[in-house]
DNA sequence: CATCATTTGTTGAACATTCATTCAGTATGG
DNA sequence: CCATACTGAATGAATGTTCAACAAATGATG
C-alpha cells in the first residue's frame, strides 16, 4: 500500500542534509555549507506542500514553515515562487530520469526484458508513492496553461516515447505481431500514465500492486509470445 | 484535430442562452428569466477560464469578464468561488454522464458493441475537446487535496469501473480469454484516462484520431475474438 | 593565537498587490 | 411601484517580495 502523505514533512530533507554532511568531506557543515543542501531542503518542502495542499494553495510561507526556516528564505535561494516551482519540477524530472535509465541499464540487451523493466520502474516505491504522485498531478494540472512546465515535460516525454516505439518495433519483428509500433507504444505509455493517475487520485481499489498487475496483463495480451 | 481554446470565450454560452430563449416558451427572456441561464453562462465562462489560465489563476473577475457581466455577479448567483467551482465540476460530470449513458443505450444488447461504443464515446468531439479536457485536468490537479472534488469524482468513477468489469467478465466467457476481468478493466480504463491526459497536455503527436487508434489496438489485442 | 573585518546565510517586519466578498444603490420587468 | 436581477466601488484578508538588521563562518592581521 502507498504510505500516507501527512507524516514526513521535513524528515526526508533532514536525512539528505545529514547524509550530505556525513559523506561529503569537502562540504562544510552548519551554516555555510548550505547553498545546495538548503535548496534541496526547500524543494522537498515544496513537494510536501504540493502533495498536501495542492498547487493553488501552496504558499511561500507554507514551504518555509515546512522546512523550519524563516519567511524570506525562499526568495534568497530561489529568486521567486515561480523559479522555486520550476526547480522543483526539474528536480522531480531528474530523479525520474535517473531511475528510468538505471532500470534500462539493469535490463541488459534483451528488448523484452528492457520493456518489462521500464514498466516495473514506473511502479517502484522510490518513484511511485503518494507524496510524489500528488506533486506530479499538481504540476500536470497547471502544465497546459504554463509554457515553462510544458516545455520541461514535452522534450523528455518525447524521448521516452521514442524508446517505447523502438522496443515495440523490435518486439513486433521477433514476435510477428500485427500491430503498428507507434500505436501500440502510445497505448502502452498512455496506460502507464493512466494507472499513475488512478494512484494519484487515491481511489481505494487501485494500489501499486493492482496497477502492476494491470500493466502486466497489458503486456501479456499485446505481446503474448514474449510475456504469455 | 482539436480546436484551439482561446477563441470561443462567451460564444458557446451565448448559443445556449439563445437556444434556451428560443425553445423555452415558459422561460422569460432578458433580465428576469436569468437564474438558470445566467448560472449556465457563468459555468461556461468558468470552464473557459480554467482552460485558458488553469485552476490557480482562475479568478472571479476573470469569470465575470468572460461572461461579459459585472464583478459581483458570481457571488450573487453562486454564494462563493468554491461553490461556483463545485457547480462547474458537477455540470461537467452531468454532461459526461449523459453522453456516456446515451452511448451505452445506442449500443444495444451486444456486450462487445457496448464496450466499443463506450470507448468511442470518450473520444467524441462533444466530450473530448481541448477546452473541456483542459478544464478536467485543472480539476484533477486539485482533486486530491479537496475532499469535495474527490467525493464528486469517486462515486461516479466507481460506477463506470463496475460496468467495465461486468463487460470484461461477459466477454471473457464468450471468448474464453485467460485474463482476470477486474485487472483487464483497470488496464482498459487506465489507458482511456491516459489517452485523455495526453490529449490534455497538448503534445503534438497525439490527436483524437491517434488516441482512438490506440484504444482500438488495445481492444484488438485484449479481445482478439471480438475485435480482431 | 586573538582580534577584527568581510563575506555569506538568515531573519522577520514592512510593503504592495491581488483577489474574494460585501453591500448600498441602480435598473428593469411585471 | 414592487420585486428582483444586477452593478461596481469599498473592504479586508492573504500572499509574494523586499530589505535593513543580524548572526555565523571564513579570512586577514598583528
Amino acid at each position: 500500500m502507498l504510505e500516507t502523505v501527512t507524516s514526513m514533512k521535513t524528515s526526508e530533507a533532514r536525512d539528505i542534509l545529514a547524509e550530505t554532511a556525513r559523506k561529503g568531506d569537502a562540504e562544510k557543515r552548519g551554516r555555510k555549507a548550505s547553498k545546495e543542501v538548503r535548496q534541496l531542503q526547500l524543494i522537498e518542502a515544496t513537494i510536501d506542500s504540493l502533495a498536501k495542499r495542492g498547487y493553488a494553495e501552496t504558499t511561500m510561507a507554507d514551504v518555509a514553515d515546512g522546512a523550519g526556516l524563516s519567511r524570506g528564505i525562499v526568495n534568497f535561494h530561489f529568486e521567486s515562487k515561480e523559479k522555486l516551482l520550476i526547480a522543483t519540477l526539474q528536480h522531480m524530472y531528474d530523479e525520474y530520469s535517473a531511475h528510468w535509465r538505471a532500470s534500462l541499464q539493469k535490463a541488459g540487451d534483451d528488448p523484452a526484458r528492457q520493456l518489462q523493466q521500464l514498466v516495473w520502474a514506473d511502479f517502484d516505491r522510490s518513484i511511485c508513492n503518494k507524496r510524489k504522485l500528488a506533486a506530479w498531478l499538481a504540476f500536470w494540472g497547471e502544465a497546459k496553461s504554463r509554457p515553462t512546465y510544458q516545455a520541461l515535460s514535452s522534450s523528455r516525454d518525447n524521448y521516452y516515447q521514442q524508446v517505447f516505439i523502438d522496443l515495440c518495433t523490435t518486439l513486433k519483428q521477433s514476435g510477428s505481431y500485427a500491430y503498428e509500433p507507434q500505436v501500440m507504444a502510445l497505448a502502452l505509455s498512455a496506460m502507464l500514465e493512466g494507472l499513475w493517475l488512478r494512484l494519484m487520485m487515491g481511489t481505494e481499489d487501485t494500489t501499486r500492486e493492482t496497477a502492476l498487475q494491470a500493466a502486466n496483463a497489458f503486456l501479456a495480451s499485446a505481446f503474448p509470445k514474449h510475456y504469455g
